[in-house]
This record gives structure tokens, C-alpha cells and sequence, in this order.
DNA sequence: AAGTGGTCTAGACCACTAC
DNA sequence: TAGTGGTCTAGACCACTTT
């Protein structure tokens, strides 16, 4: 390892073995070398990558499992659902499902382009689609994209209901963080009829953003969601 | 340290000196000894005592400084205001005022039974107040605590604003972790009459219930707060 | 039985804080 | 200058998984 960095060598070892994952050289399933076998590689001790994979695995970068080894995080619908998905009901995290669903390519607005932090020229790919839980429409769903990131989604002929796993798998784009804001608004008239409610029914909206690694903003996505028979939940330690 | 229990000695140094924290035999503020006394105390390596110490710091039960030393954790009102309020305007966070206290001891509803477990006896404190913003009521709020936690309360003649470090300074009540469940509702008369608008008006819900280290509840809390200026914030990692 | 990550030790040196 | 936590090393042994 270079020295002078004036950084712990743990975080520079952190560092090289994230590029490596990022970049796609280790790909996601992947098996790392084993803790000395790094070790050898950057000329530090094992204790010292421990530290790093240590520090990758709580950023959800590696997964390590005790007597097989360290692997690259794969996203899987169940546990992007368990990380990003907030709305429960009695019985815990729902399952929506998804009906009415719309893709098409748009010249973005103003709000859009800021989010994705689009360039000039860029244009978005809009999801559209109704969400219901036990039958009921429950959730209008706007999802921004960057068409530049996701070409060839518009081909795709199905949808699935969690699309972190498709984003990783079929573009190479790994959601490490989302900010959500939250507001109660009245249903507009498009709302209230995709919600089978009355206009100016109180919905919670919901504005996520999604970001990649590099903190690089992915996707926009606006909820409204009746709450008669579900919430959304928040644990602050 | 006592062998056999099946669980590793850094597990047992941490809910040693837990103990001795949530005991009050160490009160906040306290600098512990450091990490080579403790390992001689507990018969134990010095890698060890650190490992135990890491763990309660990322818990907020104590605060490390290098050079200076570890201290039990002390609940300030900016530190409880950063980790456990959530309502933004563009600025960041608010920092709402109070008017119209009011304090008052009742026998508990049933959602204030379950919500704070209280014995059969048992009975509650209600404190209800209208926070404002910029001089505009926003949020109307109401708190139970369960009377045998906070006995003396009432005498007070003035509740501060941040209400956390009060429960930690005068009650000895560390609270540790806060649920939060949100839903959108219309206000009711007595919301809208407390925040100056129309009955029906959209709000944002939040029921809260807080609890301390040992995962006893001992605070519930609604909030119904008006979101044209501001908006609940959430990161999702 | 072989290989992996998890725990634990003993000791060295560095960076920061206080006196 | 003394004392604290932070980093780093080298090595031992344990617990778990796979073959």
C-alpha cells in the first residue's frame, strides 16, 4: 500500500476493495479472496482487512458468512424490500402489488431534472403504476428515471413489482441509500380516481429519492398512499 | 470473568459495564476508567475492553475521545433534537416552539395502556401543547407518560421544549429508541382548532412511542402536524 | 479434514487532549 | 509531559461450513 495518504490503512484497503466492486470487476455473488490472501496482496495484516471488511459489510457492500467467506452483496427482492419498504399493516411489511402500469419516455420537469441531477439534454423514463394491497388500490406511483442509465427498459416487456433487483441485474446500478420526505396532501382528481377515493381524501406522499454508491441520485419516485388500513414506520435509535 | 456462558467475553465486558450505566452507578457525564484498567478489572485483554466499549458507544451509551477518555453518555437537548426529530423545512431542521401547555394527570385510555404497558392501576400524565413554527401553529401534540415514571412532573412550573434531556436529568429515564408509525388523516375540530385551519384539513399523523435501554415504553406521543411548510425527513440505509 | 470468518491476546506505536 | 483512545501487527485458538 502507498503510504502518506494520511488516511488509516484500513479505510485505503476499504477503498481498493469497494472500486474493485464498483466498477463491476467483482461482480455481484462473488467470492473474495480469503482475509489473508488480501492481507498478502496489500502487505498489511489480516486484522487490518478485517477492519475493511468489517466496514464494507455494514455499508451492505460484502455479505460475510462465518466458514464460507466473503462475498459481494447481491440485491434480492426480499431484502431491498426489508432495507427500502416502510409501509406495514397489523400484520407487518406489506406486499403490494401492481396494476395499471405505464412506461414511457418524457422530456423531464423541473423537479425531476433537479432530483436526478439530469444533464441539459437528458430525458427520463416514467413509471406509472397502481398499487394495491388485498385488492385495494392503496398507492399511486410515479417512478423518474434517467434514460440515459436505463435504455432498453422501455423494451422490457414486464415490470416487476421491486425493481431494485432488476436495476442491479440489468443495469449495473446498486441502490446504497434513500432519502424520503413525507407531507400529507389532499388526493387530487388524477390520484383520487387511480385510488377509487373521494378528491381531497388525505394521502400521505411520499418523495424518494434513491442514490447509488458514488451518491450519485438514480431514481425519483413519488407515493400517494391512502393509510386507512396501512402506515408508514420509522425506528430512530 | 465467569466462564461457560456461551457467549463472547467482549459481550460479557459490554453488558457488564451496561449495567453499571443503566444502574445510575455511573451517572452521565462520568469518565470511565481506561480501557488497560478495565482489561486488569475483568481479567481480560485490552482489545477486548475495546471491542465491549465500541459497542456501547455506537449505542449512545457512552461517548469516546480520543485523548480525552470515555464517559457515560448525557442527553443534550441538541443531541436528542438531532437524533430523534425528524419535521425539516428548506433550512434543515425545525426547532418549534411551545404554547398553550397544558399538564394534567388522567386515568389512561386504552390505547395509552397498551402503548406504555401500564398496570392495572395505573394512571397517566398528558401533556398537550401547540408547536409553532415561525410564529404559524403546526403541530398539534399530545404526550402520556405513565405517572409512577415521572411522579413530581406536575409540580414543575415550566416543560422545556426538548423534553428528553428533562426525562434523563430529573427522572433518570434514558430514552434509547423511538418507533414511529405516520399516516395521513384529516383534522379533527379540536386539530384544526389548535392549528388555525379547516376542519378536514390534511395532516400528517405520527404516533410515537419511546423506549429505554431495557425496551420498556415510557413515553407515546401524537403529533398531528400541518405539512405545507415543512415535511418529515427519513434516510433509509 | 480443510478452509473460512470470529474471538482473543500481547505488544508496539501514533494522534490527540489536557496540564 | 503524561495520559487517553486509535491503529497496526503477529499469532493463537474457536465455531462454522463444505467436501
Amino acid at each position: 500500500m502507498e503510504k502518506l495518504d494520511a488516511q488509516p490503512l484500513y479505510t485505503r484497503v476499504k477503498r481498493a476493495l469497494a472500486e474493485r466492486i464498483l466498477s463491476g470487476i467483482w461482480a455481484p455473488g462473488r467470492l473474495l479472496p480469503n482475509e489473508f490472501q488480501l492481507a498478502e496482496e496489500f502487505g498489511v495484516s489480516q486484522g487490518t482487512v478485517r477492519k475493511a471488511l468489517d466496514a464494507l459489510a455494514a455499508e451492505h457492500l460484502v455479505e460475510r458468512h462465518q466458514g464460507r467467506g466473503t462475498f459481494v452483496a447481491r440485491h434480492t427482492s426480499d431484502t431491498v424490500h426489508f432495507r427500502f419498504f416502510q409501509l406495514y399493516d397489523a400484520g407487518g411489511r406489506i406486499q403490494p402489488d401492481s396494476r395499471d402500469v405505464r412506461v414511457a419516455v418524457a422530456d423531464p420537469s423541473g423537479r425531476e431534472r433537479a432530483a436526478l441531477a439530469l444533464a441539459p439534454e437528458g430525458r427520463v423514463i416514467r413509471i406509472t403504476r397502481t398499487r394495491t394491497h388485498e385488492d385495494h388500490p392503496i398507492i399511486d406511483e410515479q417512478i423518474s428515471l434517467s434514460e440515459a442509465l436505463f435504455s432498453g427498459l422501455l423494451e422490457r416487456e414486464t415490470i416487476p413489482n421491486t425493481l431494485y433487483d432488476l436495476y442491479q441485474t440489468d443495469f449495473g446500478i446498486t441502490v446504497a441509500r434513500v432519502e424520503e420526505n413525507l407531507r400529507a396532501a389532499p388526493a387530487s382528481e388524477a390520484t383520487a380516481r387511480r385510488l377509487d377515493c373521494p378528491v381531497g381524501t388525505p394521502v400521505l406522499a411520499i418523495e424518494r429519492v434513491a442514490f447509488d454508491y458514488s451518491g450519485q441520485p438514480v431514481e425519483w419516485r413519488v407515493s400517494q398512499c391512502l393509510t386507512d388500513s396501512v402506515f408508514y414506520h420509522s425506528t430512530l435509535k
